[in-house]
RNA sequence: GGGCGCGUAGCUCAGCGGGAGAGCGCUUGACUCACAUUCAAGAGGUCGCAGGUUCGAACCCUGCCGUGCCCA
C-alpha cells in the first residue's frame, strides 16, 4: 500500500461526504435511546456560507459528532430561514435591472418570483455545509416558509392573539426608507456620527420674547406639537403654559414641563416631535399632544409639510436652516457627535414615524423566560451571557412584529372593509362574521421573520402536532450560536417555547464570538476583508478549517482569522498523514491480535498510559464544552508524544533490530486508532480516510464508540521513568547541539548514577539513546569528567560528552556558569519557601514535599556544575 | 451614562491559586529510510500599573490606565 507523502483533502472529502449521507449516518429516529439534539441555526435560505457559518456549524458538529460516538441518539436538525428582507430586497435589486418593480408585478407574481429565486439559489448553502463537514439529518431539512413552520407561526399568532398578548396600535416605530418597512427596536443598530445641534428661536405668541431651543432634526419641526422644559428649571419656569408660534408653519404650539428634558443639553428647551422621536412619542401620550406625520414612506416631506412637500429629508433640513437663517431665527449651529439608528441590514438612516403596526405584549412572556435562567433551566456557557440576556429582558419592550414586506408569512388577520370588523383566522376568510359583507380583505404585512425562527426548535419538531419527534427531542440538549442575536434569536426561542411548550427549548445555549479579520475587525461585504470558507475549504480543505476554527480560542471570545494559524492546521493534518502512513507501510500482513501486557516496552506503557490520560481529558474538555483545550489536548499529544517520540521508539523494533516488532504493531494500533476517534469530531474526513485503512470494525468512524479509558493501561511508573529517560535524551541532544555536533556523526555519552534503579533504566533503553540521541551511551556509578568533555545535568544524571576537538573550554564555562547562576536562584528561592513556617503550617503536605525533593535535585545539580567548572578552571 | 470582555514572548492567543506555555516569526544545525506542510537545538516575558487578601498571586479582591463590544 503506498500513500502520497502529502495528503490532498478534496478527493477524500468528497468521497467520504458521500458515502456517511448515502448510506443514512446522519438520520436518526426516536427509540430506546437517550436523545442528543441540537436544531441548526437556520442560514438565510439564499445566502452563502460565511466564516461565522463555519464556526457555528464546525461547533454543532463537533458536538454532535462526539455525542453520537458516546452512542446518544443524535440529531442534528438542518434547515433555513427565508430571511424576509434580505431575500425581497435582492429579488428586488434583481427586477430593478429589468426596469421592473415589485408593484408592476403585483404581489401574487412578485412572489412567484422570490420563489423561483429561492429554488435557484436554496440549495447552495445547504452545499457548502455539506463540504464543511457538517453530520446533520438533511432528511429532515426544514425551511421557516415549508408548510409545517408556516402552520406553527399561524397557530401561535393566533392563540397569542387569543390570549390578548398580540395588539395592532399606532405606536411610534422604526421605519427603513430603503427597505420599506418597519423594523423591531433591536433591528436598529445605534452608531456615534458627527452631527450639528441647532439652536432655533420660537417667538412667544404674547410677543414677549423668544424660546430657543436646540435640535439635530429641524425638518422635524413641521411636526412639532409642543416645546418642552424640566418642570425645575429656574430659566423656563415663567414660560410654561403659554404658547409659542411654531415657525415656517405659523402654528401656536404649548410649552410643557416634562421631566424627560434634560436641562443641561443644548438650551434646556427642546421641540416636541411625537410622530417622529420616540420619547417626544411618549412625552406626547403624556401631554395629549396631537401627532403630526410630515415625512412619507421614502422619508420625503409630506403634504403636512407646506412648501416643503417633496422634498428629501435632508434636502428639507437644508432649506429649511436656510429658511430660519433668512428670517433671523437661526442662533447658532453646534457641531456634535450623537447616536444615530441604522437599518441593520441596509445602514439606511432609520426614520422614527408613528404607524399602526402588530406588536407582542412582552412583559407576560418575558417572566417565564428571566424565569428559566434565574433557575438554571437553561444554563449559558459562558455564564456571563446570562447577565447580558437578562438584562435585556428586564427592559423589554414590546415586540413590534408586522413588516411591509410580501416574503414571508402573512398576518392571519382579516378586516371588513363594510363594519370595520378584524378577523383573525386560522382559514381564509370569505365574509364578515359580523356583517357578512364579502368586502375583506387580508391585512397586507407579514411577520417578523424572527418570528417563525422563534418558534423553530418546535415547528421543525411537528409542532402544533403532539408527534414522536417532538416528544423524544423536545427539549433539545443544547443550542449553539453567536453572541450576536442572543436578542433576536435565543431570547425569543426561549419565551416562545415556553409559553407553548411549557419547557424550555434548549437546556444549555453555546456562545461563541466573532470571526474577525486579521487585524481584529469584524467580516463585512463593505469592507471586503471577508474571507470565503468555500475557497478556504478547497484549498485547505475542511478539517484544517474546523481545527484551526476551533483551536486557540477560548468560549464566547473573538476570533481572528489568520492564515498562518490555517497553515498550522494544514501541517498537523500532513503530519497525523504521514505518522498514519507510517504505521500502515508496516502493517504488512498485520491482523491485531491484541496487546499481552508483559511483552510491553518502558515506550510502549508510557504511550498506553498517555493515551488514558488524553481520553480522559478531551472527554471532559467535551463535555465542559472546552473544544479548543481538547483539539489543543490532541495536537500535542499527537505531534510531540506521538510522533516525535513513540514512532521514532518503534523504529529500532520494526526495522528488525530489535525484537518486539509485532507488540510495536499492536500498540501503534491501539494507539493510531483511538486517537483518530477523538480527533473524528475535530477532522472528521482525514480520520475516516485513515481509519478505513486499519483494521477495523463498523462501516464508519462515525459510528464507532467513544473511546474509553483503560485501568491496565495506568502505569505512572512508566511515565515517571519516561520522562527521566526523555530528559537525559535531551540534555544530550542539546550539549551535541551547544558545539554543532552534525546528526549524522555519532559518539559516545557517558551517563554517571549512583542511583540503581536509574542505572538499570538507562542500560536497559540504551538502544533509546542511541536512536534518539545518536550517542553510544556508557553508564557508570562514579567518574570524574574526561579531558575535554561537555557537562550536563538531567533527572538527576551528570552527562558528558566527551569531544576534546570540538570543544572551546572558554565558552563552555561560561555556559556552565549560566546555568549554575540559575540552579542557585532556583535554590534561593526554594530555601525561602521552604524556611518560610507559614508555608510550613498551611500548605498541603504534597505540596511541601513536592519543593522539598525540587530542592534536593538542585543541590545535586549545583554540586556537579561547581566541580566541573572548577575543573575546567584546571584545564583552562 | 450603564454593563461586559480583553491587556501574558516580536505577532496571534492558551493558562486563571503552588516551578511562566503553544503556534507563527526569529537564530543555529540537518533533505536522518512517515513527513522539509519535516527534524533537532536556541534566543526571547518585573504575565498593563498600583494597592490588598493569602504561607504562596499571571491567576482572587479594589482602584487606575489602555482597548474593544453591547445596551441606553
Amino acid at each position: 500500500m503506498t500513500l502520497p507523502s502529502v495528503y490532498s483533502p478534496r478527493e477524500v472529502e468528497r468521497k467520504w461526504y458521500k458515502y456517511w449521507e448515502e448510506n443514512g449516518f446522519f438520520h436518526t429516529e426516536p427509540d430506546q435511546r437517550k436523545p442528543f439534539c441540537i436544531v441548526m441555526p437556520p442560514p438565510n435560505v439564499t445566502g452563502q456560507l460565511h466564516m461565522g457559518h463555519a464556526l457555528d456549524n464546525t461547533l454543532q458538529d463537533i458536538l454532535t459528532r462526539y455525542k453520537r460516538m458516546q452512542g446518544f441518539n443524535t440529531l442534528w436538525l438542518p434547515g433555513t430561514d427565508h430571511a424576509g428582507i434580505a431575500t425581497q430586497a435582492k429579488v428586488e435589486e434583481e427586477l430593478r435591472k429589468e426596469g421592473l418593480t415589485k408593484d408592476d408585478l403585483g404581489r401574487e407574481k412578485f412572489l412567484e418570483r422570490v420563489w423561483a429565486w429561492k429554488e435557484k439559489y436554496g440549495n447552495r448553502i445547504t452545499e457548502q455545509l455539506r463540504t464543511l463537514g457538517a453530520s446533520c439529518d438533511w432528511q429532515r431539512e426544514r425551511f421557516t416558509l415549508d408548510e409545517g413552520c408556516s402552520e406553527a407561526v399561524k397557530e401561535v399568532f393566533l392563540r397569542l392573539y387569543e390570549k390578548g398578548l398580540i395588539y395592532r396600535d399606532y405606536y411610534i416605530t422604526n421605519w427603513c426608507p430603503h427597505c420599506k418597512t418597519t423594523i423591531s427596536d433591536i433591528e436598529v443598530e445605534h452608531i456615534e456620527k458627527d452631527g450639528k445641534l441647532y439652536y432655533i428661536k420660537y417667538p412667544l405668541e404674547d410677543g414677549s420674547g423668544y424660546l430657543t431651543v436646540a435640535t439635530t432634526r429641524p425638518e422635524t419641526m413641521l411636526g412639532d406639537t409642543a416645546v418642552a422644559v424640566h418642570p425645575e428649571d429656574e430659566r423656563y419656569r415663567g414660560f410654561i403654559g403659554k404658547n409659542v408660534i411654531l415657525p415656517l408653519v405659523n402654528r401656536p404650539i404649548p410649552v410643557i414641563a416634562d421631566e424627560y428634558v434634560d436641562k443641561e443639553f443644548g438650551t434646556g428647551a427642546v421641540k416636541i416631535t411625537p410622530a417622529h422621536d420616540p420619547n417626544d412619542f411618549e412625552v406626547g401620550l403624556r401631554h395629549k399632544l396631537p401627532q403630526v406625520v410630515v415625512l412619507d414612506d421614502n422619508a420625503v416631506m409630506n403634504e403636512n409639510a407646506g412648501k416643503y412637500r417633496g422634498l428629501d429629508r435632508y434636502e428639507a433640513r437644508k432649506k429649511i436652516v436656510e429658511d430660519l437663517k433668512n428670517l433671523g431665527l437661526l442662533v447658532k449651529e453646534e457641531e456634535i457627535t450623537h447616536s444615530v439608528g441604522h437599518c441593520y441590514r441596509c445602514d439606511t438612516v432609520i426614520e422614527p414615524r408613528l404607524s399602526k403596526q402588530w406588536f407582542v405584549k412582552m412583559k407576560p412572556l418575558a417572566e417565564p423566560a428571566i424565569e428559566a435562567a434565574l433557575t438554571g433551566k437553561v444554563k449559558f456557557v459562558p455564564e456571563r451571557f446570562t447577565k447580558i440576556y437578562l438584562n435585556w429582558l428586564y427592559n423589554i419592550r414590546d415586540w413590534c412584529i408586522s413588516r411591509q414586506l410580501w416574503w414571508g408569512h402573512r398576518i392571519p388577520v382579516w378586516y371588513c372593509d363594510e363594519c370595520g370588523e378584524v378577523i383573525p383566522s386560522r382559514e381564509e376568510v370569505k365574509s364578515c362574521p359580523e356583517c357578512q359583507s364579502t368586502r375583506v380583505h387580508q391585512d397586507p404585512d407579514v411577520l417578523d421573520t424572527w418570528f417563525s425562527s422563534a418558534l423553530w426548535p418546535f415547528s421543525t419538531l411537528g409542532w402544533p402536532q403532539n408527534t414522536e419527534d417532538l416528544k423524544y427531542y423536545y427539549p433539545t440538549s443544547v443550542l449553539v450560536t453567536g453572541r450576536d442575536i442572543i436578542f433576536f434569536w435565543v431570547a425569543r426561542m426561549l419565551f416562545m417555547g415556553l409559553e407553548f411548550m411549557k419547557e424550555v427549548p434548549f437546556k444549555e445555549v453555546l456562545i461563541h464570538g466573532l470571526v474577525l479579520d486579521a487585524q481584529g475587525r469584524k467580516m463585512s461585504k463593505s469592507l471586503g476583508n471577508g474571507v470565503d470558507p468555500v475557497e478556504v475549504i478547497e484549498s485547505h480543505g475542511a478539517d484544517s478549517l474546523r481545527f484551526m476554527l476551533v483551536t486557540g480560542n477560548t468560549p464566547g471570545n473573538d476570533l481572528r482569522f489568520h492564515f498562518e494559524r490555517l497553515d498550522g492546521a494544514r501541517n498537523f493534518a500532513n503530519k497525523l498523514w504521514n505518522a498514519s502512513r507510517f504505521v500502515l507501510m508496516n502493517f504488512e500482513g498485520f491482523a491485531p491480535q491484541g496487546i499481552k501486557q508483559e511483552e510491553l516496552t518502558l515506550a510502549d506503557r508510557w504511550i498506553l498510559a498517555r493515551l488514558n490520560a488524553v481520553i480522559s481529558k478531551v472527554t471532559s474538555y467535551l463535555d465542559e464544552y472546552e473544544l479548543g483545550e481538547a483539539a489543543r489536548e490532541l495536537y500535542e499529544f499527537i505531534w510531540d508524544e506521538f510522533c516525535d517520540w513513540y514512532v521514532e521508539l518503534t523504529k529500532p523494533r520494526l526495522y528488525g533490530k530489535m525484537p518486539g516488532g509485532d507488540t510495536a504493531r499492536e500498540v501503534l494500533y491501539v494507539v493510531l486508532k483511538t486517537t483518530l476517534e477523538l480527533l473524528h469530531p475535530f477532522m472528521p474526513f482525514i480520520t475516516e480516510e485513515i481509519w478505513q485503512r486499519l483494521p477495523h470494525e463498523g462501516k464508519t468512524i462515525m459510528l464507532a464508540p467513544w473511546p474509553k479509558g483503560r485501568g491496565d493501561y495506568e502505569d505512572p511508573e512508566a511515565v515517571k521513568q519516561m520522562s527521566s529517560l526523555m530528559e537525559v535524551i535531551r540534555e544530550i541532544r542539546r550539549l551535541r547541539a551547544e558545539v554543532n555536533v552534525p546528526p549524522g556523526k555519532r559518539g559516545e555519552v557517558i551517563l554517571v548514577t549512583a542511583d540503581q534503579e536509574l542505572t538499570r533504566l538507562l542500560n536497559e533503553n540504551a538502544w533509546a539513546i542511541a536512536a534518539l540521541a545518536q550517542s553510544e551511551p556508557r553508564v557508570v556509578p562514579e567518574m570524574e569528567a574526561p579531558e575535554g568533555a561537555l557537562t550536563g545535568v538531567a533527572a538527576g544524571v551528570t552527562v558528558y560528552l566527551p569531544l576534546k576537538d570540538l570543544i572551546d573550554l572558554e565558552k563552555e564555562k561560561e555556559r556552565l556558569n549560566k546555568e549554575l547562576k540559575k540552579v542557585l536562584a532556583e535554590i534561593e528561592r526554594l530555601n525561602q519557601k521552604l524556611n518560610n513556617p507559614g508555608f510550613l503550617a498551611k500548605a498541603p503536605a504534597e505540596v511541601v514535599n513536592k519543593e522539598r525533593e525540587k530542592l534536593t535535585s538542585f543541590y545535586r545539580e549545583k554540586e556537579i556544575l561547581e566541580q566541573r567548572i572548577g575543573m575546567l578552571s584546571h584545564e583552562l
